[in-house]
DNA sequence: CGCAGTTGCGAAAACGTTGTAGTGTTGAAA
DNA sequence: TTTCAACACTACAACGTTTTCGCAACTGCG
């Protein structure tokens, strides 16, 4: 076994001092020709490389972000993560990833060990718990630490930091006006709980979208699901119950769910009614019949949110001066609505 | 900005050692009760918590675990890194996730990058590059120097280390031999190109299958598709083409393109012919019809590839006995075969 | 020959932590 | 009165690196 080689070793061999060693390798002018040359060629024979950790000590810098999500087994946050890598990986920077599971707790423990010297800053997206206890303490302190934080996706107003998300209000507006360009009146609502900041400003786009056009809101055609994992029963009994010409629901999981169920009943999308869901996900592309969606770029997010950490990483004077950046969505037609 | 507060700050604070304030905190008893609860009490209000980075440097360990993985943005990888994740956690490991991007240069790039200090160990599945162009000098150097490493699912043989996998060969046998159960005996294969290790395995199950119930081998029902992205065209020549009462595909995205092509003709799974997958992703469980397949638990392999790499890294004798894990796969039956 | 300037290198501090090896004071036993 | 142990604490080295400062030896100039 051939252990990592040092400054120190090196020198030894050479028997020169570990500076002189330092200095040989940085191509520095104090150091003759000759010595250089000797160093860096033993230097290249042992395969030298700097030790990371011994210079994130000195510098003080990790180089390294903290990546915080709720879950990774799922399309978007992997598309964030994704994105969030490939300009970390530009910049010479790594990613490290911790899962909070949706609990706050794990949130918190992560955070805190990761803001003990391991990261530089973090990008992170709520926990579900997080949000519903509404308590960002530990954020907060990490903040106050000097240490930036941007958001992503589900955030909060309690938090001052940079944030990237998409406009949620106005993506769901515009996926509804949609249906009523068609002439749909009767557009049902699929959506979760109010606590998911994301789910209220979709079901704010859709009430927007209905008022401005003047059609009366019918609360039986909304559907507020909690438990994700257990939706079908509520979502079959709008079905049966409700008639309805349009649906739109907050997430591809609720659609495609919607959809299934809608088959089972003998109903056929989009002849019966047109689907339009949240998330440009595997789902939406491969389901039968493909679900027409509003695509959230994931990529685009996570490559701004990380340019957003790395640009304050390496400004040196910090202003104060947060900003939310807007990623735009874009509406995806397939084949569960109508043209 | 209250920035992180040192050991060497607190003691001038209290004007003792640093010496003094570091076992205090560790209970020490060498340290009056006095002066302990002193120096406790400080160390609380002021938040303190040792410094990561600086424990790494003096322990030489960093409690990091390193991920090489070809896409995040694949539903398999996602939970095998769930699966790590879970079991780092419980050990109180970190976990750093670097993406190869199918690519051999940035797989090398990453891992270099990571063992200079960032990590005590990896845990990876090679790029398809890497498995084309058949080098891993980069991962011999680093076993060479003493850092553990465990490879899953893509794996070699050219490398000796604790390894992860499937039996592919098994259960691709498994899921053939499901369909001559069934009576089938004109069974189409998608696979990939040869060079993908995975790949070839399966359809070395898939032709042991065939041969231990004396059905011929018809090389026109076996397709081998090299990009991923453009199967299309392929896929429906053969579909157009070829008759078949059954098909087998080495991944979900073969399986679900090959089901929505028959659609597209004109042709009805399963009552044109029956279809088979492989990997238990999100695409098997939403597509209509839903795809029977070889379920491979990620996140059991995560959690065995995690236990592993730990194992080796605490116990003190290093012995050369490396393993190689088999993870047991499923059928899960679903829409896409008759019962 | 004397002085300043250059060249080539080494010593040491710093980053934050831990653990070993002292050090000085006290009290009790011989 | 001496000796020795116990106590409570401090100094220092070490992990691997960078960088500032200092110190010789040599060169060139007057």
């Amino acid at each position: 076994m051939r252990k990592k080689v040092t400054l120190k070793q090196i020198a030894k061999e050479l028997d020169v001092s570990i500076s002189t060693v330092s200095k040989s390798l940085k191509d520095s002018h104090e150091i003759s020709e000759d010595t250089r040359q000797k160093v860096q060629a033993f230097a290249k024979l042992y395969n030298y490389k700097p030790n990371n950790i011994a210079l994130s000590l000195k510098n003080k810098k990790t180089k390294t972000i903290g990546i915080i999500i709720p879950e990774i087994v799922h399309h978007f946050f992997a598309t964030v993560i994704s994105g969030i890598e490939q300009v970390a990986n530009e910049n010479a920077y790594n990613v490290i990833v911790c899962l909070s599971d949706e609990s706050f707790d794990k949130e918190v423990i992560n955070m805190e060990l990761l803001a003990n010297g391991s990261t530089d800053g973090f990008i992170m997206s709520l926990s579900k718990e997080t949000m519903q206890k509404k308590d960002f303490h530990h954020i907060q302190e990490i903040i106050s630490q000097g240490m930036p934080v941007v958001m992503f996706d589900r955030v909060t107003n309690d938090v001052f930091c940079d944030k990237v998300i998409i406009d949620d209000q106005l993506a769901a507006y515009e996926a509804v006006q949609f249906f009523i360009s068609k002439g749909f009146k009767k557009i049902a609502l699929l959506t979760t709980v109010d606590y998911v900041s994301v789910g209220k400003l979709r079901t704010e786009g859709y009430l927007k979208a209905l008022k401005e056009n003047g059609i009366e809101v019918v609360e039986d055609l909304i559907l507020k699901i909690e438990d994700i994992d257990n939706c079908s029963e509520k979502i079959e009994s709008l079905l049966v119950n409700q008639d309805f010409d349009a649906l739109f629901a907050v997430n591809e999981l609720f659609a495609v769910t919607a959809i299934k169920l809608a088959n089972k009943l003998g109903k056929k999308v989009p002849n019966d009614f047109s689907v339009i869901g949240f998330t440009d996900g595997i789902i939406s592309q491969f389901s039968t019949p493909s679900i027409t969606t509003v695509s959230q770029n994931g990529i685009k997010m996570g490559r701004k949110a990380a340019k957003m950490l790395i640009d304050r990483l390496e400004k040196e004077d910090e202003d104060e001066l947060y900003t939310t950046e807007l990623i735009e969505t874009e509406l995806v037609l397939r084949e569960s609505t109508t043209t």
